[in-house]
DNA sequence: AAGCGTTGTTCCACATAATGGAACTGCGTT
DNA sequence: AACGCAGTTCCATTATGTGGAACAACGCTT
């Protein structure tokens, strides 16, 4: 009863995308030829498609990038999401009250997608982070996003993780994951207690759709050396609450059915 | 001697996409059939397969919108973009010198993708005009990006604009716009005075690579009622200097032979 | 509540498009 | 100048997408 057929001829231009995007530079043809293993033929046939439709871009010594396309569809699939315009206000209150940076963030599959960011310092880049994908399991948003999943769902998901000690402190086997998880579940909120980047911790709670077709959280992060564990406690209840509000604005807004 | 062969599959899933995202909201199974017109069973595998891969996205009242995966894709593109990074800076010293809004867009086919802004309120969220693409003809930064083609390449574009009077004041024949794109070539500039939308003018100047495979430009917008014609005219040189500063920057980093 | 029209899904013989090995081109290197 | 490798083109084979038609699910009307 395998039901994950193959997205065929699409699935392998995809994989020219991701390729490209893992590199996170311009990469040649012999590189992405060594990446995905395609011949030749298919994998320059591949990029001339992808490049007929603006989805890829050659630079003239012959490197490949992502095309601009992207940032257009990227664009209007932001500019259009019902969830990341419910949420925006509840977001901002977040900040004022904490003015540290919050974090939107949708699961997908095992890494969460960031949605939105609003950070004190206006001087980094806001959008520098729109977009960008995490891992689940080591992260505050996508520890509390998993913990939503009916429990079958969620014990599969867990069980696919490929795990890395990204800091001393990050959860690394199935079984802790899923203890962490459950725990997450009773209480409601999540810690990221240095699990990603060393020096950087952050408190969540999630946010699903009322069927949970679509689970995500929002978070508040801080450095370690300036915002204690205690004060991160003490947030707990206001970023529940921005997310139970965010939770019932969905419910009512995107209806009962869904 | 007709090139442009189609892209075959690839072709057919990109049309899905793009018919979402001129939608501009989730759409129905229906609209979408009517919209590109592939018969149910072959619009329902598009469908499927876009889903599996991510770059799609089920509403759970059977209405379709772009998925969550186009973002990782266009945080990377933008991300790891040199154009971009190298004009980055000229564009905060424009702003600086300007306070007005700064615009840097690069020309993909007929169209103007936005890649930075640089705006003076910081309350509009900054983010929501990066990947929008705008017509070519009807923009600063897209007028003075198609000045800067290869007379063959660009009368050949121009040839196959749909031209639409969005103001009284748009350009709306091929004739015009050629005579216009001459005048912009000589000088070394453009305006958008008020061809786009009504009350919004701007200063833009181009920007390329070497071999011009890649054209665009940075641009000063701002609304007719605060800023005039005349103050516009004066920002002209601090525009240019700005836009030959990049094209240095970009003909160093990038290197001669590029 | 039943029936009907609309909307979305599945199936399969057929046609088309993708495949990839091999031969080729051209650029950079010694 | 000749070598070697990155990149490109070609074409017979094969896998994949195609789309009509029959079917299922839903919601709207009577």
């Amino acid at each position: 009863m395998e039901e994950s057929a193959s997205t065929g001829t699409l699935g392998k231009a995809v994989a020219v995308l991701d390729a490209i995007a893992r590199a996170g530079k311009p990469v040649r043809f012999r590189d992405l030829r060594d990446l995905i293993g395609q011949p030749p033929g298919t994998l320059h046939r591949n990029l001339s498609n992808l490049m007929k439709e603006g989805l890829v871009r050659a630079n003239p010594d012959n490197s490949y990038a992502l095309g601009y396309r992207l940032l257009t569809f990227a664009s209007v699939a932001w500019a259009s999401n019902r969830f990341r315009e419910i949420a925006e206000p509840h977001l901002r209150e977040l900040h004022r009250q904490t003015d540290e940076t919050v974090h939107l963030g949708v699961l997908e599959g095992l890494e969460v997608i960031y949605l939105d960011k609003v950070e004190s310092r206006q001087a980094v880049r806001m959008h520098s982070q729109i977009g960008k994908a995490s891992p689940a399991y080591c992260t505050g948003v996508g520890k509390a996003a998993l913990a939503m999943l009916p429990e079958e769902e969620r014990r599969i998901r867990v069980n696919s993780i490929h795990f890395h000690a990204f800091t001393p402190k990050t959860i690394a086997t199935a079984m802790d994951l899923e203890a962490e998880l459950i725990t997450i579940g009773q209480r409601g909120f999540a810690f990221d207690d240095e699990e990603h980047e060393t020096g950087i911790h952050c408190a969540a709670a999630p946010i699903h759709s009322t069927d949970r077709s679509f689970v995500g959280g929002i978070s508040v992060t801080a450095p370690s050396y300036r915002v204690s564990r205690d004060q991160l406690e003490q947030w707990v209840p206001l970023v529940s609450r921005a997310a139970n509000e965010i939770n019932s604005d969905i419910a009512i807004q995107l209806g009962p059915r869904v």
